[in-house]
DNA sequence: TCGCGTCTGTGAACTGGAACACACTAGCCG
DNA sequence: CGGCTAGTGTGTTCCAGTTCACAGACGCGA
């Protein structure tokens, strides 16, 4: 279920990724900057060309639920362009980003003259809700453990020499698995003294994936 | 964010409901019947026209993560009826229902020859997400009273006197705010002992909605 | 009417993970 | 270069909620 990779570039189909590029706006967004926040109003949906935005939600007494970590590809902001209203989430700039924008009127528009893309778009919506869904049952029903295997087997990239890494703070992967700075500190040590991977400030190097595949219980 | 108000059946326009009606095909569901788990394959979608259903998802270790309680107006299977393949969460009937089932094909078919239809059902869709998402918000970031009082005015209907009420077992409800059955029975019995509701052998009637309602942080 | 199964109330022990409290380290900037 | 600010490692305490363990209580079926 590696989300990243289903609504890649490469999932697009040729013909919706030429009508998007023609019918929306490239953005440029600095890193750190928020793009929006929950409440605010909003009814764009974004496509990301380059960067990487933090997804995540503000509960009432400060914590912060990170959601997801997207990079090239992927798009978010869908819920207020389908539905329009408070955005469900906030959206942050973690590196500098170029991003394309589309609005409600803009895919109202770009549907009804290409009404065949209709369901690919609706196909794309799936994904995304099952994806949702996947995280609500494992947030909930999986151990910290199983949590953060998964979720760094899921955001890890490869770097040029075949091995598969990801820059995140110990306290960034916290807020993404729903746990304290501490607790992924020690999980992460202990897999480190293992070898199953090799913590760096700021980057983890996944060095046995097979054995964190199978603690993730996949 | 009274989900089962938000699609209820007044919320679907007038002519989505016709198309709907010509398109679909009624099914009567007994009492106790599972509609369909996970790792079912199927495409369809279901709307309910009468009886109750639950959405909910089984965990390896057996543990039930219950997600809904839906009755009449309400629709269900979206998932994989936009992204063919398994379904994400299992349907099981608690009283004898009246569904209509719609298919993928059908849906197609039904949005080549309405197209003005594709804003309204996307609308539905985006509404959903939004359903979900705060679902999995709540879950992760809110204590089990919260959890626990939300969930009740959520699912609580009306009686003739006007009252909110709750047919479900201490266990069910359990189930669906992800939590032991002991533990809500000491919540419940607390309240119960404050005069906030009135517990009953397999239903709660709400007395006093306010209090309950300053509890969930509404 | 008597069971027997399901639902409910409530304790007691246990535990995963949060919160708190430090010490230590790597980089960054003046 | 020295200091300042993240980021990290690890121990201790604490607590919400689970698990286990019963004891009623209601309600249905024979």
């Amino acid at each position: 279920m590696l989300f990243e990779k289903d609504i890649s570039e490469t999932s697009l189909s040729q013909e919706l990724r030429c009508a998007l590029m023609n019918a929306a706006r490239p953005v440029h967004l600095p890193s750190g900057e928020t793009l929006f926040t929950e409440q605010d109003t909003g009814d764009a949906i974004y496509f990301m060309v380059g960067g990487r935005v933090e997804i995540s939600m503000i509960a009432d007494d400060g914590r912060k639920l990170g959601f997801d970590v997207l990079s090239r590809g992927a798009f978010f902001g869908e819920i207020a362009l389908l539905d329009p209203g408070p955005r469900t989430a906030t959206a942050t700039a973690l590196e500098d980003c170029e991003l394309l924008i589309l609005n409600r009127a803009d895919l109202h528009q770009l549907l009804e003259r290409n009404p065949h893309l209709v369901a690919e778009i609706l196909q794309l919506i799936g994904k995304r809700m099952r994806y949702i869904t996947d995280q609500l049952n494992e947030q909930i029903l999986l151990p910290l453990p199983k949590r953060l295997a998964r979720k760094m087997l899921r955001l890890a990239t490869f770097t040029e020499d075949g091995h598969r890494f990801l820059r995140l703070s110990h306290s960034e992967l916290a807020d993404l698995v729903g746990a304290s700075r501490e607790a992924v500190s020690k999980a992460l040590s202990n897999w480190n003294k293992q070898g199953l991977l090799q913590t760096g400030r700021g980057s983890i190097e996944l060095l046995n994936e097979d054995e964190l595949r199978d603690i993730a219980g996949l």
